[in-house]
DNA sequence: GACAAAACGGTAAACGTTTACATAAATAGG
DNA sequence: CCTATTTATGTAAACGTTTACCGTTTTGTC
């Protein structure tokens, strides 16, 4: 009798034992299929991905699974990559694997097709680290004008004052959100930012070096360059060697994301490293809260969480000639 | 009505498309819940792990997902280390899961109480590399004596003559299927196994210091080691640069595992790779195989994968002053 | 055009739980 | 001791499918 299994009132003790030891003895375990049918829950969530960084993925799953740790619920694993990489291809196999919620991890998280799909069925679903849209479905984010402060304030603690600015895609709120904070760390430093120094990028090492080449041919060179990814701050170490420069001799460079090529680089890069796991932990957090329906109507829909700079070897003081 | 959906026979074509049509208007899905409980079956195939190394963990996982594409099943995913350590809360885990079959990588998949459990329950499971007990279950290995081989075999190759051999634990399988490898290749190079240059580790670098030290300490030097694992094979090396020796000039050592240390040791590691994605891939369709009914019952129970050996900068030929 | 056979469509039972409800038993109050 | 109230237990409906069964319609053959 499920009463006496699931603890509820209404049954006396002694029954209540002899029931749970019968079960014990049998080694029952209730049919998950039938608890669900009526329960009108599959207690599994979805976790949607596709990037290729192996260390990322594991993060990414190792904190959804801590928090579904010791919970009902299970944790399904649907690679992007697995599927037609159409996002209609993805929506469809996310509706039919009967998920209680998703986890959507870049580039699913953008993709506004693939969250127009999911909401009209009303799945629920967290976003981990959009970059656009951000005020769609909850969102579970890295606070970008703190980390963008974060690594102006470290270039300018170093005592670096011409500093260039290479910004990724306009269009990204992340990089709106770094530009902020690096002006927010200059304002602190009473250092104005030289508009003649910012150049606009599109993440891309290609449109990186290029802009990095302009940045390097100035008059007077910066001491220093802020990318607002890695891909371009590798693009503008390349860019500084191919103009004789050494980093961080000559140029001090500083990245974003932490990526596989920031450790890999020569020399290797001063990053942000996004806090992978928290933002996957708090993500999976707040969907079982709305799932479970104890979810504050008052809490923020967005979280931010807090960076961490990595200081490595391609950030130093301005060498005195300077 | 469920015939038409799914392509039952005794169905009007015209029903059938009306029915359709009225299905993706509607944008149905049906509840895989009910189906589950009318089929007995989840569709949901679990995988374990405990390996901290987060490639290890993406190539098992993606090699799982790989053959589930397009499948029914779903993959969840079940480590070990975010459970309570012991192999009966893994097991309650596992049969509470609701899981149609389970993917069992080390180290769960060599815990006997685990596989009791298990069968007791008869949850169908594949293994991927087992250490022990290789004749339970469907077991998915790396061809080790093929593996041995090859090491061995380049080894040779190069000229060395003279070669120790650090053992791992004996009573792991691997360990004697690598070492049946290594004696098949001095056989055909006609080369005898020297006894005296034969030690016994336990796969850990403390053991395997020391019985590299005790090889180098002989009055006549080997010219290169094999070492059943990586561990070990960096403790070689450790032992060679006490001693005064450099590797590759003086020592040549080869690893097992492609292991993180192997690459970031100094000089790399030459060792065997697990072909870790394709044995997962096999477990997986293995398992489906026997899920679905179409098992081939002369089909082996056991099945082994070919390894690859990466050649890297701790071998070389034996200096010709030796 | 009649008959057999095949194709089709409707109905209901079954899957294994939970839960609401009804009934029965135990307890308490008058 | 009887009634009112609480507490325990049994029963049946419901969850959303699939499938077996049965009756009806269509098709094909002579």
């Amino acid at each position: 009798m499920s009463r006496a299994l699931n603890d509820a009132p209404h049954v006396s003790e002694a029954v209540r034992r002899k029931v749970k030891e019968a079960a014990a003895a049998l080694d029952y375990h209730p049919n998950l299929a039938a608890q669900s049918l009526i329960a009108r829950r599959s207690y599994l969530i979805g976790l949607t991905y596709e990037r290729p960084s192996p260390s990322y993925v594991v993060e990414l799953q190792n904190g959804a699974l801590g928090r579904l740790e010791n919970e009902r619920y299970r944790l399904v694993v649907l690679p992007f990559n697995h599927v037609a990489s159409r996002p209609e291809e993805l929506g469809k196999l996310l509706l039919r694997a009967g998920l209680d919620g998703v986890l959507l991890a870049p580039p699913a998280c953008d993709q506004p097709v693939l969250l127009d799909m999911i909401e009209r069925q009303r799945l629920p679903y967290a976003r981990i680290t959009p970059h656009s849209d951000l005020d769609r479905g909850l969102v579970v984010a890295m606070d970008e004008v703190a980390a963008g402060h974060t690594v102006a304030a470290h270039m300018l603690s170093l005592g670096h004052r011409r500093v260039g600015i290479i910004l990724g895609d306009p269009s990204h709120a992340a990089s709106r959100g770094r530009l902020e904070g690096y002006r927010q760390a200059f304002d602190e430093a009473g250092v104005a930012i030289d508009d003649s120094l910012v150049g606009t990028g599109d993440f891309t090492y290609d449109v990186g070096y290029r802009v990095a080449l302009e940045l390097l041919d100035r008059p007077v060179r910066p001491t220093a360059i802020l990318a607002q990814n890695d891909d371009m701050a590798v693009a503008a170490i390349a860019a500084a060697r191919d103009l004789g420069l050494s980093v961080p001799q000559d140029l001090s460079v500083a990245g974003f994301d932490n990526s596989e090529v920031s450790r890999t680089a020569w020399p290797p890069l001063t990053t942000v490293h996004q806090p992978v796991r928290e933002m996957a932990w708090d993500a999976a957090n707040r969907l079982i809260a709305m799932l479970d329906g104890d979810a504050d109507s008052d809490a923020p829909r967005r979280r931010d969480h807090l960076h961490e700079l990595l200081v490595r070897a391609s950030t130093a003081a301005p060498s005195s000639a300077e």
